[in-house]
DNA sequence: GTCTATAACAAGATAGAC
DNA sequence: GTCTATCTTGTTATAGAC
């Protein structure tokens, strides 16, 4: 996450005249079509604002005005920085899943068996915790048959699972994981941790809006999984 | 499901004229806003072409034009049966919700623990393999914050949820079953049967389209579920 | 860069003939 | 009951002033 220069928390409304050749860090005028600080900090606001609505609404349901309201700025002004709804939309997946792999990429297959997959297991939840917004997001996605991630997950998505899967395969079949199917294994992973994002409005209401719905997790996830894989 | 009289699968568009008292049971005359068959069959048509259509973009991302064409009437025909795109919706929800509980309430306090469960997980694996549009009409609900059935699921559901981590609680403490959270329980058996119908795009794309995404997903829970719920 | 105003179009819903 | 045509509104996107 490269972000220098941006503030996390700009105030709202158009502010602050930037004169070009006026930025942060040491290089003046580095070419010609240049974003300035302001750019970098509209756009940011944007994308948070349309992750909101985005993934509360879908695609479709979600609307430019929600978005413009949410950012705090114009709807023309949206269209300055982003071509069209599709654009902002992209912007947003194509952050997202560049990131979306290395929970299972870091599953490392000269670690403990047990140990590396309890570790994936915890990655995922505190994604969940942490972007729940982003798991919605996804959610979305696939939950419309993935029209527009579908490259993504025939490509790198698979890529990585069948690999994964190998390894998993290799530890079943020395023994020093139970065997299970390391398919059905990954995907377990993937619903038992996203649920707590993507069903928390559920949980929320069963469990009273008050307590965490995360609360517990962790050690129920954990101990559910040693006794799976214990061999 | 009562059904009777009516085709599961009529020919398309406009036909066949029925005469006001030529309907198929014995009941020539019974009441005077009556509902021919046409009627319940058309009725039926346009909901399962709603489903269709609901399931896979969200509410708002379904159109009436969509639902139309999947329906093979036009659009007016719909109004003419509904009064508008949201009683649409209404009505599939409704049905839905009608039978969503059913596979927990049959949870028996006084069977074997461990059998209860199982069989519980077995039920929510066969509704995501029999209706999967509904599984995902359900989850873009509860994305979006579960507007439109928040009411059951603070009321029914949540009523039903405590009544049956009650159980699940009491067979944990006499030592009939692990201890476990038996709100975790719940959710980790939602969470990984409904994966099965949500995430299903996902699945085929990795496992590629030809195999059922089901497959072994029954074996790889049954043996979970065995191995954290043993004493 | 940001805004107001508006064009262009999609989508829900209705009117009225048949 | 079903259709074609149309009204109305909401939404994306652009024009053009500042």
């Amino acid at each position: 996450m490269h972000e220098d220069c941006v503030d996390s928390h700009p105030a709202p409304g158009g502010m602050a005249i930037v004169r070009p050749g006026l930025r942060c860090g040491g290089h003046p005028e580095r070419r010609e079509s240049m974003t300035t600080r302001i750019q970098k900090a509209n756009r940011k606001r944007i994308l948070d604002a349309a992750l909101d609505v985005f993934s509360a609404h879908g695609f479709r349901g979600a609307t430019l005005d929600q978005i413009a309201e949410a950012a705090g700025l114009s709807k023309p002004n949206l269209l300055y920085y982003f071509d069209n709804k599709e654009a902002i939309h992209r912007a947003l997946l194509t952050r997202l899943l560049d990131t979306w792999l290395d929970p299972l990429r870091m599953l490392d297959p000269n670690g403990d068996p047990e140990t590396e997959i309890l570790a994936y297991m915890r990655r995922k939840l505190h994604l969940s915790r942490d972007f729940p917004r982003e798991s919605r997001l996804f959610a979305n996605e696939i939950l419309q048959g993935a029209p527009r991630i579908e490259d993504f997950i025939r490509g790198d998505l698979r890529g990585l699972v069948d690999e994964k899967a190998q390894v998993l395969s290799n530890w079943a079949q020395s023994g020093r994981i139970a065997p299970v199917d390391p398919y059905h294994l990954i995907f377990s992973i993937w619903a038992l941790t996203q649920h707590y994002a993507d069903f928390a409005a559920q949980i929320a209401m069963i469990r009273g809006d008050a307590t965490d719905p995360l609360d517990g997790a962790d050690a129920f996830l954990a101990q559910l999984y040693r006794r799976l894989l214990t061999p």
